[in-house]
DNA sequence: TTAGGGTTAG
C-alpha cells in the first residue's frame, strides 16, 4: 500500500469500520481530487487487485469531464476497454460525456457513440446535445442533430425523453426549421410529457426563433411554471421581430431578472432607440 | 441510478 493510499484510509476511515479502496477513490472524486484518485486507482492495478467495478469508471470519467482532463480521461478509456467495461451503459454513456464535451474530434466522439454496446436514450441526447453545443456557428451541425434525433424516432422501442424534447428544439429553432419544429412538438405532445419548464422553454424558443410569435406566446400562456429562461425564450421572439415595445412591456411583468435578460432587454432599448433617432432625424 | 437538456450576439 503505497503512502498516499495510507494517508487517505487514515484520514476517512474509522478505527473499526475500513472503507474499501473503491469507496475511497469515489470519496476522493466527489471532492474532485482527480489526480489522488487515479492514483489511487493505478496503486490497485500494481498490486494486481484488479477492480472490475462500472461504477468507479462511471464516477472517474466525469470527474475527468468535470475538470477537463482530456488525457486522464484516455488514460481510463484504455482501462475500460482492458476491464471489459464498455459494456456497461453507465460507463458507455459517461465515456461518451467525456469525448463530446472535451474533444473537438467528431469523427472520434462518432466513432464512441458506434462502439457503445447498448445505445440507449441518454447516448443518443448526448449525441444530440453534442452537436448543438460545438454547433453554435454551424448549421450543418444543428442539422447533424436533427438528423439523429430523426434516426432514434425510427428504432425499435426507443423513445425520446425530456432531455430529448430540449435539445432538439433547439436544434430546429436556431435552423429556423418551423415545420420540423411542429413535427418534434406533435412528438412531444403523443409522448405524454407534460409541465417540463425545460421542455416548455425550448418550445417558446423555437417559435420565436421561427417567426411564428402566436405559437410562442400560446405555449409560454399555457405554461403552468416559468423562470427567467421561458421569459428571455419569449422576449428573444419579440426582439428578433423588432416588437421591441411588447418586449420592454414583458419585461416590467417580469418577477425575476438575471443578466441575460438583460441582454435582451438592452437589445429591446436599442431598438426602439433605432427607431426614435430616425423618427427624430429632420427632413 | 452514477450518465445526457433550454434563453442574448457575435
Amino acid at each position: 500500500m503505497n503512502l498516499l493510499l495510507r494517508r487517505h484510509h487514515s484520514s476517512l476511515a474509522p478505527f473499526n469500520l475500513r472503507p474499501t479502496i473503491e469507496h475511497d477513490i469515489v470519496s476522493l472524486c466527489k471532492s474532485n481530487l482527480l489526480f489522488d484518485a487515479i492514483h489511487l486507482l493505478n496503486s490497485i492495478h500494481s498490486h494486481k487487485c484488479f477492480t472490475k467495478k462500472p461504477i468507479l469508471y462511471a464516477i472517474l470519467l466525469q470527474t475527468c469531464t468535470k475538470s477537463n482532463s482530456f488525457n486522464h480521461g484516455l488514460q481510463l478509456h484504455s482501462h475500460v476497454i482492458k476491464t471489459g467495461l464498455e459494456t456497461d451503459r453507465f460507463v458507455g454513456n459517461s465515456l461518451l460525456a467525456l469525448y463530446f464535451k472535451l474533444s473537438s474530434d467528431f469523427i472520434e466522439t462518432r466513432r464512441v457513440f458506434d462502439g457503445l454496446y447498448f445505445k440507449d436514450v441518454v447516448s443518443w441526447t448526448s449525441m444530440i446535445s453534442g452537436f448543438i453545443r460545438v454547433g453554435k456557428p454551424r448549421n450543418d451541425l444543428y442539422q447533424e442533430a436533427l438528423g439523429f434525433f430523426f434516426s432514434m424516432m425510427r428504432k425499435y422501442g426507443m423513445s425520446a425523453d425530456g432531455f430529448t424534447f430540449g435539445s432538439v428544439l433547439t436544434a430546429c429553432g436556431n435552423l429556423g426549421r418551423l415545420k420540423q419544429g411542429k413535427e418534434v412538438h406533435s412528438k412531444l405532445i403523443t409522448s405524454g410529457i407534460h409541465d417540463n419548464v425545460v421542455v416548455d422553454s425550448s418550445l417558446v424558443d423555437m417559435y420565436g426563433k421561427c417567426g411564428s410569435l402566436d405559437e410562442s406566446q400560446r405555449v409560454f400562456d399555457r405554461m403552468t411554471k416559468r423562470n427567467s429562461v421561458s421569459w428571455c425564450a419569449l422576449l428573444g421572439g419579440y426582439c428578433q421581430k423588432g416588437h421591441f415595445d411588447t418586449v420592454i412591456d414583458l419585461f416590467r411583468q417580469m418577477e425575476e431578472i438575471d443578466l441575460y435578460s438583460f441582454g435582451t432587454i438592452i437589445r429591446a432599448c436599442a431598438g426602439v432607440f433605432g427607431i426614435s433617432v430616425l423618427a427624430a432625424v429632420p427632413t
